[in-house]
DNA sequence: TTGAAAGCGCTAACAG
DNA sequence: CTGTTAGCGCTTTCAA
């Protein structure tokens, strides 16, 4: 009642020399008592504490970080632009940073190497503690310049041509045995390999997976066993047509590259009057729920868990800030998740 | 030759005080001269650049922040993740403010109040310079509490209950009008909506701009005109199912209230043996490529300009960082992008 | 035209 | 147990 009007709003911002002044000690006194260093006795420590969040103190993070020669930060670059891959990845990561008390800046060049640079220089001057990399799927790409080989750099969703960096990749041939060997156990015999453009390298590992699970089962891979085509519903509509034209003996099971394909697949073959799972089983990838549950009947798929990806580049990136050398190629499981269009049981 | 071994690779870092001393300049006049500021002699310009790019020196932006009171920094916070709606927005904001050097925290709450105030903690601690909020669509939310009001906040996406904030979103009602009127300018007299559901505001914006432009036609809307449901492609089958069932008048054309239920609309009419767009014409809205483009037919559907929000928040997240104070809603244009299930012309 | 020095906000080593 | 002080790397007066 006999103080003047205490705004309750906070100050715009005060520094620990406020705090330290209001609180009645030293500015040295009050960083230890803030930061929970020294010894200190409790009534201090209590009086700063009670001083700073009266004047809603908040340390100046890039004060701290001048000092202690840490930003907290490290820097996400996209080479293509963001979409649906890394979105769980960067989610997963960001969490996973989060909890440690790292920001993400988040940057994307599309494809432009110019732009490319001129965020890799901000990203420097702001002195991230680390760097990662991302791309449209998992083509190869150029090393990252980054001066003085300092800084740890990790590829995710994608490769450099750098013996010295580490690389974070789903295991593309795993996921395609995963997603074959169901067929196998389901027991089909004539199983075909409806794939996406042979450019990428997933696309020639998932397609020695299904080779190798075939010949492992004793299976003969049917005709023209990999049909090469685009990521597309059309295409997988287009390949149906062509494997089931009546020429050839017909499959009795699809893997397709991804849902999308396996989507154009599973219309088309409703279209032929066949039965999806009974005539023909389907089994996608990407587990992408938007094709996967929409399709008729929903989709088998492998998942490339993306959200585990992001979550073990946080820790790698982490485990490399903190001093570890870390590099190689390394894959991670796919998993597979079963629905309708290969098991009828599922609901 | 009578050099030592001259390492081609970048120290770890030269401070500006190497760089001055490489050139046998004071610190002071290195500054200068590497950021043009102050009356220099050529010479000494020349030399003191040279030094730097010879050391490789990358000024430290937080220590410039330090002094500048600016971290050229701003924070985006989703509330919900990211997803295909936030991404494009993202995506241009932050090519925009790179131009203008600033680059960009991201955050993602997952709907989770204790994690967006810790990362809110953090991005105030990092003394960002703006903060933009994005959310699942455009429901309500309550205002980020950001102590002091001197901060620039934009909600973008979405909408705060806070009368002094600025919120970006597109023109739902608008964008409804576009899809409508394109239906009635093509001779359609029946057209029905198909809508999602109404706790969304965009639901019922677009449900009146669905009813104003019909009457404005002097049609009159189908008899149980606008049904409400989910956003997903078997609620537009089950629409259709309900539309068409042979005792109200049938529909000649649908708007849908998003993509994935004109597709599943479509698929529908297909099966019934409608044709699109002779029998019907159908309209959706987001012009997601994914579900736009794989549908039998191609969508018309109405196009949120989600890069063009993106964008703009950006100018006006500048706008207000230096010093602008922007309040209230803005509502960003639609435009509608025509292809075959409305005009059999387009290819 | 250049140099010296104060200080942005904070921490940590060293005295007291 | 607490205060003093020297920086972290940079910019910007103010003198010279």
């Amino acid at each position: 009642m006999n103080d003047e009007q205490t705004p309750e709003r906070y100050p715009e911002r005060a520094t620990i020399r406020d705090v330290a002044a209001q609180a009645g000690v030293s500015i040295g006194t009050a960083s230890k008592a803030l930061n929970g260093n020294g010894r200190l006795k409790q009534e201090t420590r209590d009086k700063v504490v009670a001083a700073a969040d009266a004047l809603g103190f908040r340390p100046n993070a890039m004060a701290q970080s001048l000092h202690r020669a840490k930003s907290m930060t490290v820097g996400i670059l996209s080479t293509d632009s963001f979409g649906r891959f890394t979105f769980p990845i960067v989610e997963a990561l960001e969490e996973r940073l989060a909890e440690h008390g790292i920001a993400i800046f988040m940057c994307n060049a599309t494809d432009d190497p110019a732009r490319e640079k001129q965020h890799l220089d901000q990203l420097l001057g702001k002195r991230i503690d680390g760097l990662l990399v991302t791309a449209r799927r998992m083509d190869m790409r150029p090393p990252i310049a980054v001066p003085g080989k300092s800084m740890p750099v990790i590829y995710v969703f994608s490769q450099a041509e750098d013996p010295d960096a580490l690389c974070l990749i789903p295991d593309d041939y795993g996921g395609a045995v995963l997603g074959v060997q169901h067929l196998v156990d389901i027991g089909r015999q004539r199983i075909a390999h409806i794939a996406g453009p042979t450019r990428f390298e997933a696309v020639t590992l998932r397609q020695q997976g299904y080779l190798d699970t075939l010949s492992k089962a004793g299976l003969k891979p049917v005709a023209s066993h990999t049909l090469n085509g685009q990521w597309s519903e059309l295409w997988g509509r287009d390949a149906v047509a062509t494997l089931f034209d009546g020429k050839a003996e017909k499959p009795d099971a699809l893997f397709c590259d991804n849902d999308q394909i396996a989507r154009g697949a599973t219309d088309a073959l409703r279209e032929l009057g066949l039965s999806v799972p009974n005539d023909v089983a389907v089994v996608g990838f990407d587990n992408w729920d938007v094709m996967a549950l929409a399709a008729r009947p929903p989709l088998t798929s492998v998942d490339m868990n993306l959200r585990e990806l992001g979550r073990v580049a946080g820790d790698r990136l982490i485990a490399m800030i903190a001093g570890e050398r870390l590099k190689g190629v390394e894959r991670l499981n796919c998993s597979l998740v079963v629905r309708q269009s290969s098991d009828p049981s599922q609901n």
